[in-house]
RNA sequence: GACCCCAUCGUCUAGCCUGGUCAGGACACAAGCUUUUCAAGCUUGCAGCGCGGGUUCAAAUCCCGCUGGGGUCGCCA
């Protein structure tokens, strides 16, 4: 089956388009969101995904920034078809801007060579807006090449989108107003000119636009925090575009079902970090449990708890806390009694839980335990019901004391796979230790 | 300021093209159930077509204006 589209021209256009971030910063979510629909697109479509390096300022251009941007595109599952970098295509751009020298398109300005804008009206078919009329008589001549012999952005763009036969060039709404100037550049050069698709922006929380204080922008800052590269991806799909029939939560793969550019929103989205947050946790909660240990460990390891601890004791502890978390930051927050020799709670939690008359419970307790044969959580149940039931009092409370005591913290698992999990010898220490 | 884009619950959206379903869903929020806590889960609730004119028997939907928001005006990309 040939991926073809019917242009007005009835001939067969092969669908190609380009994701082209500039390396002189980390991939933005914004960036992420873009080259998203680009993937999408070109998967639904059958078509090439071409990945474009921008790296024309030098000063700027950075490979620490390079190599995080494709961590990330892969990171995400965004694989291209096609890969290609504009420091190293000089030579053809210099090319071009001799030949629209040579046919008085445009002029010499020192070194830098600049196209004559002719007056005229120029539309711009987007796929998500429709028309768009510019005036080119508002706008003034544009710089091609640099004095210091390197293309200017609009200028590599146009040349390369056309060499590389980019059928479709999506990109952001901030690109709209240098749509009209390319278009003249692809006319002066006699290109055959694209068609266009322009996302609405990404806006911060509050509406306004998206900056660094307001929270994490580069897709490898949510990585850090927990996030699941399903979850942002399926948050970011959503962002100006819908499946449909009610679905929220949507893979990758069903989505390319159903993509289609021209459904995509024409307003600006405000990013919801509790959005984000719920998608990933619907992603955390069905992912096998030993998939997400793996996913875990290298978070361990940072803060030092990785080593030798047992796999099979891990998962257990992870099947735990599974169900309540949001990203895989939480489990760290949650889980670190049982990796930490020593815990402490707030003076404000032990001053309320850790009463003095407390103390027969916590002593029949570590005795009961102590002499328990083995330490799963229906043994440890057993003897926490014979300790209340002796004494007399309600399981809450000594429940919420034994939980203080053990992991310092008045929220978490049941309190009987709790001590489960942290074994007998640091449960009969702690109950032990708990009065000082 | 000039040019351009946009406008449905607090937020993301369905519905708009091809006017006529109590404007549907999700997040958040509130309440309840469950319960040893916190989550999760289930149930219920709260909440919206920016304003003003048209066109029409009928407008969220079509047209115009206003207001509001956003973007661009670099030898940055």
């Amino acid at each position: 089956m040939e991926p073809i589209v019917e242009d007005k021209g009835n001939t067969p256009v092969k669908i190609r388009v380009r994701f082209a971030p500039s390396p002189t910063g980390f991939l933005h979510i914004g960036g992420a969101r873009t080259a998203l629909f680009n993937w999408m697109y070109a998967r639904a479509q059958g078509g090439i995904f071409i990945l474009r390096i921008e790296d024309t300022d030098a000063e700027r251009s950075k490979v620490e920034y390079l190599d995080e941007i494709l961590r990330s595109m892969k990171w995400l599952g965004l694989n291209w078809d096609e890969f290609y970098k504009q420091s190293e295509r000089f030579d053809i751009y210099r090319k071009y801007a001799g030949q629209l020298l040579a046919e008085g398109k445009a002029y010499k300005d020192g070194e830098a060579v600049i196209l004559k804008m002719l007056p005229d009206q120029v539309k711009i078919f987007d796929l998500i807006r429709g028309e768009i009329q510019f005036d080119t008589e508002t706008i003034k001549d544009q710089v091609l090449m640099k004095s210091d012999g390197t293309p200017t952005y609009s200028f590599a763009c146009v040349v390369d989108d056309a060499l590389m036969e980019v059928s479709h060039v999506i990109r952001g709404e901030d690109h709209i107003s240098n749509t009209p100037k390319q278009i003249m550049i692809y006319q002066a050069l006699g290109f055959k000119i694209p068609k266009f698709a322009h996302l609405p922006l990404i806006m911060d929380e509050e509406g306004g636009r998206m900056s660094k204080r307001a929270g994490a922008v580069a897709v490898s800052d949510y990585q850090v925090q927990g996030f699941l590269p399903e979850g942002i991806v399926n948050y970011l799909m959503l962002l100006g575009w819908s499946p449909g029939n009610n679905q929220e939560k949507v893979n990758l793969d069903a989505a390319v079902k159903k993509f289609s550019i021209k459904k995509v929103n024409k307003a600006g989205a405000a990013f919801s970090m509790d959005k984000l947050k719920w998608l990933n946790t619907q992603y955390i909660k069905e992912m096998p449990v030993g998939q997400l240990t793996d996913l875990l460990l290298p978070f361990l390891k940072e803060k030092g708890y990785g080593d030798n601890t047992d796999r099979k004791w891990l998962e257990e502890v992870v099947k735990l806390y599974q169900p309540r978390m949001s990203t895989l930051l939480d489990f760290m927050d949650w889980a670190d009694y049982l990796f930490e020799a020593n815990i402490k709670a707030t003076d404000e939690d032990s001053a309320k839980y850790l009463t003095s008359d407390k103390k027969e419970g916590f002593r029949l307790l570590a005795e009961g335990l102590a002499a328990a044969p083995n330490f799963d959580h229906k043994a440890t149940e057993e003897v926490f019901r014979g300790v209340v039931a002796k004494l007399g009092i309600p399981a809450g409370d000594l429940v919420h004391p034994v939980r203080i005591a053990l992991t310092g913290k008045t929220i978490g698992p049941g309190l009987f796979e709790t001590m489960s999990v942290l074994g007998k010898d640091k449960t009969v220490r702690r109950l032990q230790e708990a009065f000082g």
